[in-house]
DNA sequence: TCAGTAATGATAATAGTTATCATATAAATG
DNA sequence: CATTTATATGATAACTATTATCATTACTGA
């Protein structure tokens, strides 16, 4: 018989774990590196198919910023982030959220505005140190 | 000796103005398809390397969004933006810029922060008519 | 223990974009 | 207007990030 229970293998159990104890939001390849530390046998793709999955689940955000590669987060609630211009790092930013900001807007080419996402854009403290990333 | 003009080549003159003409922003490659309707013989290499052009001489812009393709923009003023969740079309939105909104911010992993982006999400017209993209 | 289902690792395939290079074209100069 | 020189173009190869495939492995429930 088919269970309803979510499937936890110790792969699934390390991405999240790790995805979770990253400060800054990794690419998957990141966390891939991270994982292999702990699981050498690791695959790309478990890691890519896991984080996809864990998303799914509602247990990770897959988080949608500029960028050529796509960003996780461990933490679930809604929340902003902010990008680093020069070599792409993603952090969270503490701010409370526009509730509302949706109604300010007048115009928007017939779209049906359910939501909204900032991005703030800056340097990273290592970008801005001068030293590389 | 060396010219600091631009060089404005037909098909950049094109691209630029099938770039302003088009009511959401387009992708590279549907950008392509609509040049391709003026100079038949155009390559999507061109685009692609004239969308950076433009963008770099300040004549267009390259927006940031989610999703994976990149798409750009003839209207080089700051303004918001509103995609698709179904699709990806992105359009603009009449909204007056929230100025100093990074002043509100907490905390931000000690980022300098310098800018901000908003992309509202939700459904283009076509798609909330339920039919085919 | 066993059967059935789902996840994994290795790798191929794909999508989007960028790089390469021989040829063509535009602007500056004579 | 012809020539020169730098730059842009078209065709295509290469590349990067991601997703799909598939044989094998490992859970889960009976």
């Amino acid at each position: 018989m088919k269970s309803d229970k979510l499937r936890i293998t110790s792969q699934r159990d390390v991405i999240l774990d790790e995805l979770r104890a990253a400060k800054v939001h990794p690419t998957a390849d990141e966390l891939y590196e991270q994982v292999r530390r702990r699981l050498p046998r690791v695959s790309l793709a478990t890691v890519y198919r896991n984080l996809e999955w864990l998303s799914e689940q509602g247990l990770a955000r897959k988080i949608e910023v500029g960028g050529r590669q796509k960003r996780f987060d461990g933490d679930i609630s809604d929340h902003y982030h902010v990008r680093c211009h020069k070599c792409g790092r993603v952090a969270d930013v503490e701010m409370d959220l526009l509730d509302g900001v949706e109604d300010r807007i007048a115009q928007c080419c017939g779209f049906t505005v359910t939501g909204h996402r900032i991005e703030f854009t800056g340097l990273c403290p290592a970008c801005s140190n001068g030293s590389a990333c």
